[in-house]
DNA sequence: AGTATGACTCATT
DNA sequence: AAATGAGCCATAC
C-alpha cells in the first residue's frame, strides 16, 4: 500500500489490526480472510483483509501472509507472492501440505481467531 | 468525479 | 450443484 497519510489513518488502523491477528496464527495453522475480518468486527470486509495482505510484504515486523487462505482452503493469494509456488513452499515448510492449490485437511488446520483468542 | 476491479463471503436462484 | 447477485471499500485509471 502507499505510504499512509495522517488524514488516511482509519483504514491504516484496520490494516494494522489485521496484521496483528495474522502474526498470531501459529506456524502449521491457517486462517481465512472472513474469519479475520469477522474477528475485527468487519464481518463483510473480507476483501479488505486481502488488501491488508497485499500491503503486508512491505511492513515490519514480518506478517506470515501465507497462513491466510480463503474459506475453502484455496490459496487464492499465491500469485501475489514473489513466485507462484512460494506460498505453497512456505506452508509446506511449516508442515501444511497443499494439493491443487488447496490446503490438505484444511478443517483440522483452520485457526479461528474468534475461537482461539479470548 | 465516476467507473472498474478485486488475496472474499454469503444468500439466493 | 453450479451460477448469480449483492455487500464490501481501498485503489487504479
Amino acid at each position: 500500500m502507499k505510504t499512509p497519510k495522517p488524514t488516511h489513518n482509519k483504514h491504516y488502523t484496520f490494516f494494522e489490526n489485521v496484521w496483528d491477528v495474522v502474526r498470531l496464527i501459529p506456524a502449521g495453522r491457517v486462517s481465512t480472510y472472513g474469519a479475520i475480518a469477522g474477528y475485527l468486527g468487519a464481518r463483510s470486509s473480507a476483501r479488505m483483509v486481502g488488501w491488508a495482505m497485499n500491503a503486508s510484504f512491505a511492513i515490519h515486523p514480518h506478517v506470515p501472509a501465507q497462513r491466510v487462505v480463503n474459506r475453502t482452503g484455496l490459496l487464492t493469494g499465491k500469485f501475489h507472492f514473489a513466485t507462484d509456488t512460494l506460498m505453497q513452499e512456505l506452508l509446506l515448510t511449516e508442515g501444511v501440505h497443499v494439493e491443487n492449490d488447496k490446503v490438505v485437511d484444511f478443517k483440522n488446520h483452520f485457526w479461528d481467531p474468534a475461537v482461539e483468542l479470548n
